[in-house]
DNA sequence: TGTTTCGCATGATGCGCATCATATGGAATC
DNA sequence: GATTCCATATGATGCGCATCATGCGAAACA
């Protein structure tokens, strides 16, 4: 359960400081890579570099490539889920909906992969990989989900069910994904404004579905 | 613009009959690998094992690996876009719309993604490949999204509106891509019927936004 | 029938990559 | 102050891959 992430105490001599230090520059550059390169393509010996150090001292961090992979994963999500999710004080689903769509679906996020959601840059990748990297992607779908929702389940402020919160992010990565794949500039600005509105009408219809108290 | 698909005559000896018969199993191999390993994976010498012959004879037949790559990507359609669009009667486009999630978002299409939808499996590869295959990419999914219409636009009929289309798309293509990237069964179940779910409702809002006629 | 063509096979070549073996130099420990 | 760690650097090693060079044999053609 132990993963190497930035989880130590602050109290030790500057030799352990030191390397977590390293390992923070390495997980930064790692998760970057990885959302613009992708699974194969985050090869260590750049990452590293990117790091200021040098392939041989990646082993005194990870066991092998996939550990970093399953960390760079985690790291991209505990440094800016916030940034997209949002902990939106809204309370209707609508607005908490359009409020997502409007911050995903947009040319920057588009542009900028290496900064952007882990899910919809790694999607078809994580498909083909590791069993334990699948598993984290589970993990922090899964949260992802409740960040989305927004109140547990026994709030009386009736958070979207499960579902709802699971399809409008679906909508959300198939959206991006698409709009990065095309070529075509007025293709893939099509798609970003397809998907912010179909978000809102589809939030609308789930609220009438499912009212709100 | 002429790309070395089957589109020979008929009319010549068994020479170039038989080169014909090699590259239509050459892209049938490659199609499927390309949709289960992605864009690094298909590598030249397995796909040509598969399609019977050595990694010599496929400078025959291709230029060079991207060019095999985009010609594999458009057979996958060739071969499939009817099966997961399909030229539906159906005159509404929430029966339509209903009908393409109920075959696109299956436990089936998940678990075979080598003769699945192309979108998919290669959503997050695209992004990342030579301007050729993205260009490909878009021409494609213009075409599907055409299909899914099922009218041109002066047609009496009243097709959705090419956006409407592009959204329930890409839900298709963003609920698919997570249950493949997700380990965890239930979830994987889970997202799919959310998503069939949200594919009923975004359409019957859709419907309500753009009366048929 | 002799010559040319060309699809295919065999076998380099070179590169990028993950991983390992070994060395070093400065903390940590006594 | 001597010894032990250990994070890092350097430099193999081996593999998979794309691509190219060369040769063969049967069809195409004169």
């Amino acid at each position: 359960m132990e993963s190497p992430v930035t989880d130590a105490p602050e109290t030790d001599g500057p030799r352990a400081r030191a390397k977590r230090e390293s390992l923070r520059r390495i997980l930064v550059a790692a998760s970057a890579r990885l959302r613009r390169e992708g699974l194969e393509g985050a090869a260590i010996a750049p990452v590293m570099k990117a790091a200021g150090l040098t392939h041989g001292a990646f082993y005194a961090h990870f066991r092998d490539k996939d550990e970093l992979a399953v960390a760079a994963f985690r790291q991209a999500f505990a440094t800016e889920r916030e940034r997209w999710i949002g902990a939106t004080r809204d309370r209707s689903w609508p607005a908490r909906a359009r409020r997502l769509a409007a911050r995903y679906l947009t040319a920057r996020h588009r542009d900028d992969p290496g900064a952007g959601c882990a899910f919809a840059a790694l999607a078809t990748d994580a498909a083909r990989a590791p069993d334990a990297f699948r598993a984290a992607y589970g993990q922090e779908l899964r949260a992802t989900l409740a960040a989305i929702r927004g109140a547990p389940d026994d709030d009386p402020m009736r958070p979207p069910p499960l579902d709802h919160a699971a399809a409008m992010l679906a909508l959300c990565v198939g959206g991006l994904s698409l709009a990065r794949a095309v070529n075509d500039p007025e293709l893939s600005e099509r798609l970003l404004s397809a998907c912010r509105d179909a978000a809102e009408r589809l939030a609308q219809a789930d609220a009438a579905a499912a009212p709100p108290d």
